[in-house]
DNA sequence: AACTATTCATAAGT
DNA sequence: TACTTATGAATAGTT
């Protein structure tokens, strides 16, 4: 009346066994991923490609705006890993006031005020990062010494998360 | 010792909680879409970003490589259904996706070392999700209608297969 | 992080 | 293909 053991961790040989199985184990694996978003207020996307190529997908927003995020989470590695730390005063001067440009255009031209509040908190956030990395630029200038990046390992980026 | 009912399919309020049950639940998840790879013989993508915007992955063959067979899918579904001028929420996910990018991302290079260069990329990435912002709201207005966003179901395309 | 009582998922069977 | 049910697996709450 029910599986005898543990189930086999290989790729299922029988054909209708196989077909079977994955509309079942489909269904669970997308409620799952369902109860994630929902639940723990995370953003994900599901594709799964069935053995006879039909399309299943899931996502918690959009497919391809979380694909856009992964892909910026990627760039930054590249970017992170690439190095070329140099910084000069110039550079800086022009971000900053560029980033002020931004704020004072998004705060005049757009109505939506949550919007508006996101931008005027990420000026923020963006000008103090922008005042600690000059800061940390010219000790380590003093010390002779530049900055690292560090590697990623598997899987995930940023820094750790609790795990169970 | 457990709990006492069946789970609440809510957002879960405490922090604290919240955050065990998403790496417990994350983990279930991805062992579920190894499996059903494995098994099943099934292409399997699954992006999930934490609430404090850390990234995980999993894929059977490659992100990129199942995204583009997504889009060759999308793409091939749009053609039939001619052009959708308004905007759609993938845009709308997108900007969001990134200015929360954005703000997760600062905060974790403000603990540590910060680069410039990080900073430049930040810079242009808040460009775009302005710009894009821009012609969103102009659209919105020249319809009179901000179009809602929806989450997607596993919806699938092609022909029909059996489900359990 | 480890434990356990429960709920949940699901492999076979019908 | 859909329903049933026995059993393994996942996990919420606790320690």
């Amino acid at each position: 009346m029910a599986r005898r053991g543990r189930v086999q961790l290989r790729r299922i040989e029988d054909k209708a066994s196989r077909q079977v199985r994955f509309s079942k184990r489909r269904a669970g694996l997308f409620k799952k991923a369902f109860e994630l978003a929902l639940l723990c207020d995370a953003e994900v996307a599901l594709l799964v490609f069935s053995p006879a190529g039909k399309l299943y997908e899931y996502s918690s927003s959009s497919i391809e705006g979380t694909y856009d995020r992964y892909q910026q989470f990627s760039g930054a590695r590249r970017d992170l890993n690439e190095g070329s730390t140099s910084i000069n005063s110039d550079e800086n001067a022009s971000i900053h006031s560029r980033l002020r440009d931004i704020t004072a255009w998004s705060l005049q031209n757009n109505a939506d005020e949550s919007d508006a509040n996101q931008l005027e908190k990420l000026e923020k956030l963006l000008t103090n990062a922008l005042r600690d990395t000059k800061s940390k630029k010219m000790l380590a200038k003093q010390n002779g010494e530049g900055s690292r990046s560090r590697a990623n390992s598997s899987g995930s980026r940023g820094q750790e998360e609790g795990s169970a």
